[in-house]
DNA sequence: ACTAACGTATAG
DNA sequence: CTATACGTTAGT
Protein backbone atom coordinates (compact mmCIF):
# COMPACT_ATOMS: atom_id res chain seq x y z
CA UNK A 1 0.00 0.00 0.00
CA UNK A 2 1.15 3.06 -1.01
CA UNK A 3 0.58 5.05 1.70
CA UNK A 4 -0.65 4.44 5.14
CA UNK A 5 -3.87 5.46 6.23
CA UNK A 6 -4.99 5.70 9.57
CA UNK A 7 -8.76 4.62 9.18
CA UNK A 8 -9.25 2.94 12.73
CA UNK A 9 -9.47 4.38 15.78
CA UNK A 10 -7.60 3.35 18.65
CA UNK A 11 -9.81 1.90 21.37
CA UNK A 12 -7.36 3.82 23.77
CA UNK A 13 -9.71 5.98 25.78
CA UNK A 14 -7.14 8.37 25.90
CA UNK A 15 -7.24 8.68 22.04
CA UNK A 16 -9.65 10.58 20.76
CA UNK A 17 -10.21 10.55 17.13
CA UNK A 18 -11.75 14.20 15.79
CA UNK A 19 -11.95 13.92 12.11
CA UNK A 20 -9.70 11.68 9.99
CA UNK A 21 -6.51 14.10 10.39
CA UNK A 22 -7.09 15.49 14.34
CA UNK A 23 -6.22 13.27 16.74
CA UNK A 24 -6.55 14.33 21.05
CA UNK A 25 -4.81 12.30 23.16
CA UNK A 26 -3.28 12.58 26.56
CA UNK A 27 0.94 12.08 25.81
CA UNK A 28 1.38 11.40 29.05
CA UNK A 29 -0.25 8.59 28.40
CA UNK A 30 0.31 5.56 26.39
CA UNK A 31 -0.91 5.82 22.85
CA UNK A 32 -1.88 3.28 20.60
CA UNK A 33 -2.58 3.90 17.00
CA UNK A 34 -3.87 0.67 15.64
CA UNK A 35 -4.35 1.29 11.71
CA UNK A 36 -5.25 -1.27 9.55
CA UNK A 37 -4.72 -0.43 6.10
CA UNK A 38 -5.05 -2.99 3.32
CA UNK A 39 -7.20 -5.96 4.72
CA UNK A 40 -6.50 -7.15 8.11
CA UNK A 41 -3.33 -6.53 7.93
CA UNK A 42 -2.85 -4.87 10.98
CA UNK A 43 0.00 -2.18 11.35
CA UNK A 44 -0.20 -1.32 15.09
CA UNK A 45 1.30 1.97 15.77
CA UNK A 46 2.39 2.13 19.38
CA UNK A 47 4.13 4.69 20.96
CA UNK A 48 5.14 5.04 23.89
CA UNK A 49 5.48 7.69 25.04
CA UNK A 50 7.61 7.75 28.17
CA UNK A 51 6.21 9.55 31.37
CA UNK A 52 8.07 9.14 34.30
CA UNK A 53 10.14 6.81 35.12
CA UNK A 54 9.37 5.23 38.59
CA UNK A 55 10.28 2.13 39.99
CA UNK A 56 9.66 -1.07 39.10
CA UNK A 57 11.00 -2.30 35.77
CA UNK A 58 8.10 -3.88 34.93
CA UNK A 59 7.70 -7.13 32.08
CA UNK A 60 7.42 -4.82 29.70
CA UNK A 61 11.24 -5.03 29.29
CA UNK A 62 11.75 -6.67 26.38
CA UNK A 63 9.04 -4.91 24.67
CA UNK A 64 11.37 -1.75 25.63
CA UNK A 65 14.85 -3.21 24.84
CA UNK A 66 15.51 -1.82 21.82
CA UNK A 67 14.71 1.69 23.06
CA UNK A 68 16.53 4.40 23.54
CA UNK A 69 17.64 6.96 26.34
CA UNK A 70 19.23 10.14 25.57
CA UNK A 71 20.44 10.47 28.63
CA UNK A 72 23.10 8.50 31.11
CA UNK A 73 22.26 8.37 34.79
CA UNK A 74 25.07 8.84 36.88
CA UNK A 75 24.45 6.11 39.87
CA UNK A 76 26.63 4.99 42.61
CA UNK A 77 29.75 5.03 41.48
CA UNK A 78 31.43 3.02 44.05
CA UNK A 79 32.98 1.07 41.60
CA UNK A 80 35.04 4.09 39.73
CA UNK A 81 36.82 1.58 37.51
CA UNK A 82 34.09 -0.63 35.31
CA UNK A 83 36.71 -2.94 34.28
CA UNK A 84 35.69 -5.89 36.89
CA UNK A 85 32.33 -5.01 35.38
CA UNK A 86 32.50 -3.82 31.98
CA UNK A 87 29.61 -1.36 30.97
CA UNK A 88 26.72 -2.21 29.06
CA UNK A 89 27.75 -2.34 24.94
CA UNK A 90 25.23 0.39 24.56
CA UNK A 91 24.61 2.28 27.99
CA UNK A 92 22.16 4.55 26.39
CA UNK A 93 20.07 2.15 25.17
CA UNK A 94 17.74 1.98 27.73
CA UNK A 95 14.43 0.61 28.47
CA UNK A 96 11.92 2.42 30.27
CA UNK A 97 8.78 2.48 31.21
CA UNK A 98 5.59 4.43 30.25
CA UNK A 99 4.60 6.17 33.46
CA UNK A 100 1.51 7.53 33.99
CA UNK A 101 2.40 11.31 34.57
CA UNK A 102 1.46 12.65 37.46
CA UNK A 103 0.02 15.93 36.14
CA UNK A 104 -2.81 16.89 34.54
CA UNK A 105 -3.97 15.74 31.69
CA UNK A 106 -2.38 17.60 28.74
CA UNK A 107 -3.75 17.90 24.86
CA UNK A 108 -1.73 17.32 21.89
CA UNK A 109 -2.92 17.34 18.14
CA UNK A 110 -1.77 14.45 16.20
CA UNK A 111 -2.33 15.12 12.57
CA UNK A 112 -1.98 12.27 10.28
CA UNK A 113 -1.77 12.86 6.66
CA UNK A 114 -2.71 10.86 4.19
CA UNK A 115 0.32 10.27 3.38
CA UNK A 116 0.85 8.41 6.50
CA UNK A 117 2.80 11.18 8.05
CA UNK A 118 2.08 11.59 11.31
CA UNK A 119 2.54 14.64 13.08
CA UNK A 120 2.51 15.33 16.86
CA UNK A 121 2.55 18.56 18.56
CA UNK A 122 4.10 17.64 22.25
CA UNK A 123 3.90 19.28 24.88
CA UNK A 124 3.90 23.32 24.62
CA UNK A 125 6.49 25.07 27.61
CA UNK A 126 5.83 24.97 30.92
CA UNK A 127 2.95 22.04 30.41
CA UNK A 128 5.51 20.79 33.23
CA UNK A 129 5.56 17.55 31.81
CA UNK A 130 7.84 15.70 29.80
CA UNK A 131 7.28 13.19 26.60
CA UNK A 132 9.73 10.86 25.41
CA UNK A 133 8.29 8.72 22.66
CA UNK A 134 9.19 5.01 21.54
CA UNK A 135 9.03 2.98 18.08
CA UNK A 136 8.26 -0.22 18.70
CA UNK A 137 7.05 -0.69 14.94
CA UNK A 138 8.79 0.49 11.96
CA UNK A 139 6.15 3.05 11.08
CA UNK A 140 6.84 5.52 14.22
CA UNK A 141 10.08 6.45 11.86
CA UNK A 142 7.83 8.68 10.54
CA UNK A 143 6.79 10.68 13.15
CA UNK A 144 7.79 13.55 14.64
CA UNK A 145 7.42 15.55 17.94
CA UNK A 146 7.27 19.24 17.16
CA UNK A 147 7.28 21.06 19.93
CA UNK A 148 6.05 24.08 19.63
CA UNK A 149 6.07 27.37 21.84
CA UNK A 150 4.04 30.09 22.02
CA UNK A 151 6.10 32.94 24.09
CA UNK A 152 9.17 33.11 24.42
CA UNK A 153 10.34 33.64 28.38
CA UNK A 154 13.85 35.85 27.94
CA UNK A 155 16.43 35.38 30.56
CA UNK A 156 15.72 31.80 31.82
CA UNK A 157 18.29 31.75 33.73
CA UNK A 158 20.41 34.51 35.31
CA UNK A 159 23.61 36.00 34.25
CA UNK A 160 25.71 38.20 36.11
CA UNK A 161 25.39 40.59 32.89
CA UNK A 162 29.00 40.76 32.24
CA UNK A 163 29.72 37.18 31.40
CA UNK A 164 27.36 35.61 29.92
CA UNK A 165 28.17 31.90 30.35
CA UNK A 166 29.42 33.06 34.08
CA UNK A 167 26.09 32.61 35.51
CA UNK A 168 26.05 33.29 39.07
CA UNK A 169 26.57 30.27 40.98
CA UNK A 170 23.26 30.26 43.32
CA UNK A 171 23.28 28.64 46.59
CA UNK A 172 19.45 27.58 46.47
CA UNK A 173 18.33 24.90 44.70
CA UNK A 174 16.99 25.97 41.61
CA UNK A 175 13.06 25.83 41.98
CA UNK A 176 10.34 26.87 40.31
CA UNK A 177 10.76 30.58 41.19
CA UNK A 178 14.15 30.36 40.77
CA UNK A 179 13.07 30.05 37.16
CA UNK A 180 10.34 32.68 36.95
CA UNK A 181 12.61 34.89 39.09
CA UNK A 182 14.95 34.68 35.93
CA UNK A 183 12.60 35.86 33.63
CA UNK A 184 13.38 39.33 33.79
CA UNK A 185 13.50 41.51 30.59
CA UNK A 186 16.10 43.20 31.45
CA UNK A 187 19.19 40.39 29.78
CA UNK A 188 18.87 39.91 26.28
CA UNK A 189 20.15 37.82 23.48
CA UNK A 190 23.75 38.09 24.43
CA UNK A 191 22.81 36.03 27.63
CA UNK A 192 21.26 33.25 25.80
CA UNK A 193 24.69 32.58 23.44
CA UNK A 194 25.57 29.22 24.59
CA UNK A 195 25.48 27.10 21.51
CA UNK A 196 26.67 27.41 18.56
CA UNK A 197 27.47 24.67 15.63
CA UNK A 198 28.93 21.58 15.76
CA UNK A 199 30.06 21.61 12.51
CA UNK A 200 30.75 18.48 12.75
CA UNK A 201 27.25 16.70 11.82
CA UNK A 202 25.73 15.71 8.97
CA UNK A 203 23.42 19.19 8.31
CA UNK A 204 26.61 21.26 9.42
CA UNK A 205 29.00 19.49 6.64
CA UNK A 206 26.26 20.32 3.96
CA UNK A 207 26.40 23.30 1.72
CA UNK A 208 24.03 25.93 1.61
CA UNK A 209 21.08 24.78 -0.58
CA UNK A 210 20.90 28.57 -2.22
CA UNK A 211 17.33 27.80 -2.72
CA UNK A 212 15.77 28.45 1.13
CA UNK A 213 14.36 31.62 2.35
CA UNK A 214 17.50 31.53 4.39
CA UNK A 215 19.78 31.39 1.80
CA UNK A 216 17.89 33.22 -0.65
CA UNK A 217 18.42 36.09 1.73
CA UNK A 218 22.37 35.65 2.16
CA UNK A 219 24.03 38.38 -0.16
CA UNK A 220 26.13 35.41 -1.69
CA UNK A 221 23.07 34.15 -3.16
CA UNK A 222 21.78 37.88 -3.99
CA UNK A 223 20.16 38.13 -1.63
CA UNK A 224 20.24 41.53 0.53
CA UNK A 225 21.11 39.80 4.24
CA UNK A 226 18.42 41.05 6.33
CA UNK A 227 17.39 37.35 8.04
CA UNK A 228 21.15 36.07 8.85
CA UNK A 229 19.97 32.68 9.39
CA UNK A 230 21.77 30.06 7.96
CA UNK A 231 20.21 27.11 5.71
CA UNK A 232 17.34 25.29 6.40
CA UNK A 233 19.24 22.50 5.68
CA UNK A 234 22.24 22.84 7.89
CA UNK A 235 20.45 23.34 10.47
CA UNK A 236 22.61 21.61 13.28
CA UNK A 237 21.44 18.73 15.14
CA UNK A 238 24.39 18.91 17.87
CA UNK A 239 24.84 22.41 18.71
CA UNK A 240 27.96 22.65 21.44
CA UNK A 241 28.98 25.56 23.79
CA UNK A 242 31.24 27.78 22.24
CA UNK A 243 34.29 28.25 22.91
CA UNK A 244 33.85 31.13 24.87
CA UNK A 245 31.55 29.66 27.41
CA UNK A 246 33.04 28.98 30.78
CA UNK A 247 32.67 27.40 33.76
CA UNK A 248 30.56 29.18 36.65
CA UNK A 249 33.04 28.27 39.06
CA UNK A 250 36.77 28.36 38.19
CA UNK A 251 35.83 30.98 35.65
CA UNK A 252 37.80 29.20 32.97
CA UNK A 253 36.89 29.19 29.24
CA UNK A 254 35.96 26.30 27.52
CA UNK A 255 38.82 27.54 24.79
CA UNK A 256 38.90 26.66 20.99
CA UNK A 257 40.18 23.20 21.65
CA UNK A 258 37.53 20.55 19.72
CA UNK A 259 35.74 18.37 22.27
CA UNK A 260 37.65 15.15 21.40
CA UNK A 261 41.02 17.15 22.46
CA UNK A 262 39.48 18.14 26.25
CA UNK A 263 40.27 15.59 29.04
CA UNK A 264 37.30 14.74 30.90
CA UNK A 265 37.42 17.20 33.26
CA UNK A 266 37.92 20.22 31.18
CA UNK A 267 34.51 19.31 29.48
CA UNK A 268 32.09 21.94 30.24
CA UNK A 269 28.65 20.96 30.73
CA UNK A 270 25.86 22.93 30.91
CA UNK A 271 22.46 22.03 32.47
CA UNK A 272 19.14 21.57 30.99
CA UNK A 273 17.78 22.95 33.57
CA UNK A 274 19.06 25.81 35.19
CA UNK A 275 21.60 26.33 32.49
CA UNK A 276 24.46 26.40 34.45
CA UNK A 277 27.91 25.55 33.27
CA UNK A 278 30.28 23.57 34.89
CA UNK A 279 33.09 21.42 34.40
CA UNK A 280 32.28 18.14 36.34
CA UNK A 281 35.00 18.82 39.45
CA UNK A 282 34.13 22.26 40.06
CA UNK A 283 30.25 20.93 40.22
CA UNK A 284 30.89 18.82 42.56
CA UNK A 285 33.43 21.16 44.52
CA UNK A 286 30.79 23.85 44.99
CA UNK A 287 27.81 21.93 45.36
CA UNK A 288 28.77 18.76 47.40
CA UNK A 289 25.35 18.65 48.79
CA UNK A 290 23.31 17.99 44.97
CA UNK A 291 26.47 15.47 44.90
CA UNK A 292 24.24 13.19 46.92
CA UNK A 293 22.51 12.79 43.33
CA UNK A 294 23.74 11.71 40.27
CA UNK A 295 23.40 13.97 36.83
CA UNK A 296 21.78 12.87 34.34
CA UNK A 297 23.89 13.26 30.98
CA UNK A 298 22.63 13.92 27.68
CA UNK A 299 23.71 11.40 25.28
CA UNK A 300 22.85 13.28 21.90
CA UNK A 301 23.46 16.72 23.05
CA UNK A 302 27.11 17.93 23.51
CA UNK A 303 28.26 19.14 26.73
CA UNK A 304 24.65 18.37 28.20
CA UNK A 305 23.50 17.26 31.49
CA UNK A 306 21.18 17.64 33.70
CA UNK A 307 23.04 18.53 37.53
CA UNK A 308 22.37 16.77 40.16
CA UNK A 309 21.76 20.36 41.95
CA UNK A 310 18.42 20.50 39.55
CA UNK A 311 17.51 16.56 39.92
CA UNK A 312 17.65 16.72 43.81
CA UNK A 313 15.61 20.24 43.21
CA UNK A 314 13.04 18.80 40.99
CA UNK A 315 13.46 21.74 39.29
CA UNK A 316 10.68 21.81 36.67
CA UNK A 317 11.22 21.18 33.71
CA UNK A 318 12.09 24.46 31.51
CA UNK A 319 10.66 24.76 28.18
CA UNK A 320 11.82 22.88 25.28
CA UNK A 321 12.94 26.33 23.32
CA UNK A 322 14.46 27.43 26.29
CA UNK A 323 17.27 24.80 25.90
CA UNK A 324 17.18 24.77 22.16
CA UNK A 325 16.48 27.73 20.86
CA UNK A 326 17.57 26.47 17.41
CA UNK A 327 14.75 24.28 17.31
CA UNK A 328 12.96 26.74 17.79
CA UNK A 329 13.73 28.75 15.32
CA UNK A 330 13.37 25.28 13.01
CA UNK A 331 10.49 24.77 14.25
CA UNK A 332 9.06 28.68 13.17
CA UNK A 333 11.02 28.50 10.29
CA UNK A 334 9.94 25.03 8.49
CA UNK A 335 6.49 24.87 9.80
CA UNK A 336 4.45 26.26 6.44
CA UNK A 337 1.41 27.08 8.55
CA UNK A 338 1.08 23.98 10.31
CA UNK A 339 0.99 24.98 13.70
CA UNK A 340 4.49 23.92 14.43
CA UNK A 341 3.61 20.38 12.93
CA UNK A 342 6.39 18.96 11.60
CA UNK A 343 6.24 16.40 8.70
CA UNK A 344 8.33 13.45 8.44
CA UNK A 345 8.86 11.25 5.17
CA UNK A 346 6.66 9.13 4.12
CA UNK A 347 8.20 5.78 4.19
CA UNK A 348 6.28 2.46 2.92
CA UNK A 349 5.51 0.57 5.84
CA UNK A 350 6.73 -2.25 3.59
CA UNK A 351 10.08 -1.18 2.89
CA UNK A 352 9.74 -0.60 6.91
CA UNK A 353 9.22 -3.56 7.28
CA UNK A 354 12.13 -5.21 5.47
CA UNK A 355 14.60 -2.35 7.43
CA UNK A 356 12.97 -2.96 10.69
CA UNK A 357 14.28 -6.99 10.43
CA UNK A 358 17.32 -5.83 9.30
CA UNK A 359 17.51 -3.65 12.25
CA UNK A 360 17.00 -6.40 14.94
CA UNK A 361 19.84 -6.10 17.32
CA UNK A 362 20.15 -3.39 15.16
CA UNK A 363 22.41 -1.13 17.50
CA UNK A 364 25.34 -3.07 15.72
CA UNK A 365 24.48 -3.14 12.46
CA UNK A 366 23.98 0.59 12.22
CA UNK A 367 27.77 1.11 11.89
CA UNK A 368 27.31 -0.84 8.96
CA UNK A 369 24.71 1.39 7.56
CA UNK A 370 26.70 4.47 7.07
CA UNK A 371 23.84 6.52 7.49
CA UNK A 372 25.63 9.45 6.25
CA UNK A 373 26.22 10.48 3.04
CA UNK A 374 22.31 9.67 2.40
CA UNK A 375 20.31 12.23 0.19
CA UNK A 376 17.66 14.02 1.11
CA UNK A 377 15.99 12.89 -2.09
CA UNK A 378 16.70 9.17 -0.69
CA UNK A 379 13.04 8.20 1.10
CA UNK A 380 12.79 6.34 4.25
CA UNK A 381 13.47 4.03 6.01
CA UNK A 382 16.09 6.13 8.00
CA UNK A 383 18.50 4.80 9.64
CA UNK A 384 18.68 3.55 13.05
CA UNK A 385 20.83 5.96 14.46
CA UNK A 386 18.36 8.56 12.99
CA UNK A 387 15.29 6.89 14.32
CA UNK A 388 17.33 7.25 17.45
CA UNK A 389 17.64 11.13 17.55
CA UNK A 390 14.07 11.56 16.16
CA UNK A 391 12.93 9.66 19.01
CA UNK A 392 15.13 11.83 21.27
CA UNK A 393 13.22 14.87 19.26
CA UNK A 394 15.82 16.47 17.25
CA UNK A 395 14.94 18.44 14.82
CA UNK A 396 16.83 17.11 12.02
CA UNK A 397 16.02 19.07 8.79
CA UNK A 398 16.84 16.06 7.29
CA UNK A 399 13.95 14.42 8.54
CA UNK A 400 11.22 18.08 8.69
CA UNK A 401 9.01 18.77 5.64
CA UNK A 402 6.99 20.90 4.91
CA UNK A 403 3.73 19.85 3.46
CA UNK A 404 2.95 21.32 -0.35
CA UNK A 405 6.24 21.61 -1.69
CA UNK A 406 7.32 20.81 -5.25
CA UNK A 407 10.18 18.43 -4.64
CA UNK A 408 10.66 15.92 -7.34
CA UNK A 409 10.56 13.43 -4.50
CA UNK A 410 6.58 13.38 -3.04
CA UNK A 411 8.08 11.80 -0.05
CA UNK A 412 10.79 14.55 0.68
CA UNK A 413 10.09 18.02 0.53
CA UNK A 414 10.14 21.41 2.49
CA UNK A 415 8.11 23.10 0.84
CA UNK A 416 9.97 22.14 -2.72
CA UNK A 417 12.86 24.37 -1.07
CA UNK A 418 15.37 21.67 -0.22
CA UNK A 419 17.20 20.76 -3.23
CA UNK A 420 18.42 17.55 -3.79
CA UNK A 421 21.81 16.78 -1.75
CA UNK A 422 22.48 13.61 -4.09
CA UNK A 423 25.86 14.82 -4.68
CA UNK A 424 26.59 16.01 -1.24
CA UNK A 425 29.54 14.64 0.29
CA UNK A 426 31.12 15.73 3.80
CA UNK A 427 34.78 14.41 3.83
CA UNK A 428 34.73 15.67 7.57
CA UNK A 429 32.04 13.55 8.21
CA UNK A 430 31.87 10.88 11.02
CA UNK A 431 28.69 9.50 11.55
CA UNK A 432 28.00 12.07 14.46
CA UNK A 433 25.69 9.79 16.50
CA UNK A 434 28.17 7.07 17.07
CA UNK A 435 31.02 9.83 18.21
CA UNK A 436 28.34 11.17 20.07
CA UNK A 437 27.48 7.72 21.87
CA UNK A 438 31.56 7.31 22.37
CA UNK A 439 31.34 10.86 24.34
CA UNK A 440 29.04 9.69 26.35
CA UNK A 441 30.23 6.35 27.13
CA UNK A 442 33.42 8.78 28.12
CA UNK A 443 31.33 11.15 30.27
CA UNK A 444 29.87 8.22 32.09
CA UNK A 445 32.98 6.85 32.87
CA UNK A 446 34.51 10.24 33.83
CA UNK A 447 31.42 11.20 35.79
CA UNK A 448 31.23 8.27 38.24
CA UNK A 449 34.79 9.30 39.32
CA UNK A 450 32.90 12.73 40.18
CA UNK A 451 29.50 11.29 41.42
CA UNK A 452 30.01 11.15 45.19
CA UNK A 453 28.13 8.85 47.38
CA UNK A 454 30.35 6.29 45.91
CA UNK A 455 28.84 2.79 47.58
CA UNK A 456 26.04 5.41 48.66
CA UNK A 457 22.76 4.58 48.40
CA UNK A 458 21.32 7.77 49.57
CA UNK A 459 18.65 6.92 47.18
CA UNK A 460 18.12 4.56 49.17
CA UNK A 461 17.51 2.01 46.09
CA UNK A 462 20.52 1.22 45.28
CA UNK A 463 18.87 -2.28 45.88
CA UNK A 464 17.44 -2.69 42.81
CA UNK A 465 19.43 -4.71 40.90
CA UNK A 466 17.96 -3.32 37.96
CA UNK A 467 18.13 -6.04 36.08
CA UNK A 468 17.13 -4.59 32.74
CA UNK A 469 19.72 -4.46 30.10
CA UNK A 470 21.41 -2.28 31.19
CA UNK A 471 24.11 -4.91 32.44
CA UNK A 472 23.99 -4.39 36.03
CA UNK A 473 24.43 -0.78 36.36
CA UNK A 474 24.50 -1.18 40.06
CA UNK A 475 27.45 -2.93 39.42
CA UNK A 476 29.03 -0.43 36.86
CA UNK A 477 28.00 2.86 38.43
CA UNK A 478 25.87 3.42 35.86
CA UNK A 479 22.13 3.89 35.21
CA UNK A 480 20.28 3.73 32.60
CA UNK A 481 17.17 6.27 33.07
CA UNK A 482 14.94 3.36 33.38
CA UNK A 483 16.78 3.16 36.80
CA UNK A 484 16.50 6.48 37.41
CA UNK A 485 13.49 6.02 39.66
CA UNK A 486 15.81 3.81 41.70
CA UNK A 487 17.83 6.68 42.85
CA UNK A 488 15.39 9.22 42.93
CA UNK A 489 12.10 9.35 45.31
CA UNK A 490 8.99 9.04 44.01
CA UNK A 491 8.52 12.74 44.63
CA UNK A 492 11.88 13.49 42.83
CA UNK A 493 10.26 11.91 39.81
CA UNK A 494 12.06 13.31 36.93
CA UNK A 495 11.99 12.71 33.25
CA UNK A 496 14.74 14.13 31.13
CA UNK A 497 12.97 16.89 28.72
CA UNK A 498 14.29 15.58 25.14
CA UNK A 499 16.27 17.56 22.87
CA UNK A 500 15.07 18.63 20.17
CA UNK A 501 17.90 19.80 18.61
C1' DA B 1 37.74 43.27 10.11
C1' DC B 2 34.82 40.28 8.30
C1' DT B 3 31.31 36.52 7.78
C1' DA B 4 28.02 33.48 9.78
C1' DA B 5 24.28 32.97 12.35
C1' DC B 6 22.02 32.71 17.33
C1' DG B 7 18.40 34.38 20.08
C1' DT B 8 14.98 37.38 20.34
C1' DA B 9 11.72 41.12 19.00
C1' DT B 10 8.12 42.23 16.38
C1' DA B 11 5.51 42.99 12.09
C1' DG B 12 2.04 40.93 9.56
C1' DC C 1 1.00 32.12 15.08
C1' DT C 2 4.36 32.67 11.56
C1' DA C 3 7.79 34.99 9.05
C1' DT C 4 10.93 38.41 9.04
C1' DA C 5 14.25 41.59 10.98
C1' DC C 6 18.20 42.61 13.51
C1' DG C 7 21.39 43.32 17.54
C1' DT C 8 24.80 40.81 18.94
C1' DT C 9 28.06 37.18 19.36
C1' DA C 10 31.29 33.45 17.61
C1' DG C 11 34.62 32.14 14.68
C1' DT C 12 38.12 33.06 11.27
Amino acid sequence: MEHFLIDHVSNDHLLTITGQTIIHYNYNQQLSIDTNHSQNDRTIITETLRGIKRKSSTSSDDMQQQHHSSFHHLHHPHTQQQSSHPPPPHPHHHQYDTLPMQQQTTTNVVTLHPSATILLSGPLAGSNSSQQQQQTQSNLANYYVAQQQQHYVTNYHHTNGNNQYSTTASPTPPTQQHYQANTDKTTTAKDRHKRVRCKQCEPCCRDDCSECVHCKDMPKFGGVGKMKQCCLTKQCIAPILPSTASCQVCSKKKGSRKLSQLKPEEILYECERCMEIHHLPCFHTAHPDSSTSEGVFSDDIPETWLCPKCITANTPEPPLYKLRPIVRRTLVTTNKGKNGLIELPYSDPSQQQQQQQMNVNHHLLQQQQQPQHHSLAQPLPISHSELHHLHHGHLDLHHLYATGGGNSNPNVNLGGLLPNHNDLHCDLYTDPYEAMENEAKKRCLYATMYAPNGNGDSSGTTGDPSSSINGGSSNNGLVGLDDLSTSLNDSDLYVPQMFAV
